[in-house]
DNA sequence: CACCTTATCAAGAACAATTCCTATTTAAGT
DNA sequence: ACTTAAATAGGAATTGTTCTTGATAAGGTG
């Protein structure tokens, strides 16, 4: 089930709000969404939302992507030059980008810091906006690999 | 490695480094980039680039600036969906983008500060690269935008 | 210089992600 | 039930980028 949009509005109100309605298929991308949430992609979403709305089209996921997004419900997040993913968590936080496996992860803001601490911007310029990718490789991966060099090289420290 | 190219080497040693050739075409598209910092999209270094070599396909436009970005001399910016840009700046910084004008510019990083310090990173992942833009609205605008609705409004403190 | 071997190039086809278009369906409001 | 606007499915179109291929140019060698 659903939970609340961040606040006391629940997505449908959230949505009603902006004048539009909560379709079938809305709510099962919107559900989609809260349920894995790994950051996928449309087609990703797609492909899950079929299992509810079997014959949902991929130009529907994308429109109701936008609808969620447009309304604050969803966040839209870029990586190179992938393909968009998206993203429910609501609270300002950056993204970090497994190299090896590709997961995607969020990493929250720290209490009482803000970007403008870390890069010079100038104070007559007004920011909007912000996103923060981080790229690397996760602790999985890490141990992984660590397994594999000591399988190669049992001796090795 | 990519590194060497900050200090003691020209573009030409940088690319020879990685048994590849400075040849007229990576020359120009290197040039256009370095005389114009704007961060022009591939398409722009294109129809630049074609006033020094008439006949340069965009497709070497492309493969020049992969190879140049390969050694370590521009680095790649995208954001959002917008088409990929270029940036011979090598010094880490972050990009803002003007939501009204499409420009962008650099944003230094300050002394000693990490982007580590704003946001959780979880000890256990290794960071090799961070991506950091910001949008808003860039002074040339706001002066612009101020101007208008003092004519439309001349009262208005 | 003539020859060989690769790197590089131009041109256009192919591709992936997204957006646009249009006829049809659905839902709200009366 | 009727009217009207919003939303959808399906497919075409667009955008930015990458791939493929045959032709050229550049270094190195004798
Ligand atoms: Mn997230
Ligand atoms: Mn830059
Ligand atoms: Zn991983
Ligand atoms: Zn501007």
């Amino acid at each position: 089930m659903a939970t609340l949009a961040q606040h006391q509005h629940s997505p449908d109100d959230t949505i009603h709000g902006h004048g539009l309605r909560m379709t079938g298929q809305r709510r099962a991308v919107y559900d989609v969404l809260m349920g894995e949430r790994n950051h996928p992609t449309a087609v990703e979403v797609f492909t899950k939302v079929r299992g509810q709305v079997p014959n949902i089209s991929l130009a529907t996921v994308y429109n109701c992507l936008e609808t969620l997004t447009d309304c604050g419900l969803v966040k839209i997040v870029t990586h190179e030059r992938g393909p968009s993913r998206y993203c429910p968590n609501l609270k300002d936080h950056a993204h970090f980008f497994c190299d090896s496996c590709g997961e995607v992860s969020d990493l929250p803001l720290r209490a009482r810091k803000r970007p403008q601490d870390v890069w010079e911007v100038p104070e007559n310029i007004t920011i909007s906006h912000h996103q923060v990718a981080f790229r690397g490789e996760c602790p999985k991966c890490a141990k992984k690999k660590n397994l594999k060099s000591e399988a190669r090289n049992p001796k090795s420290k």
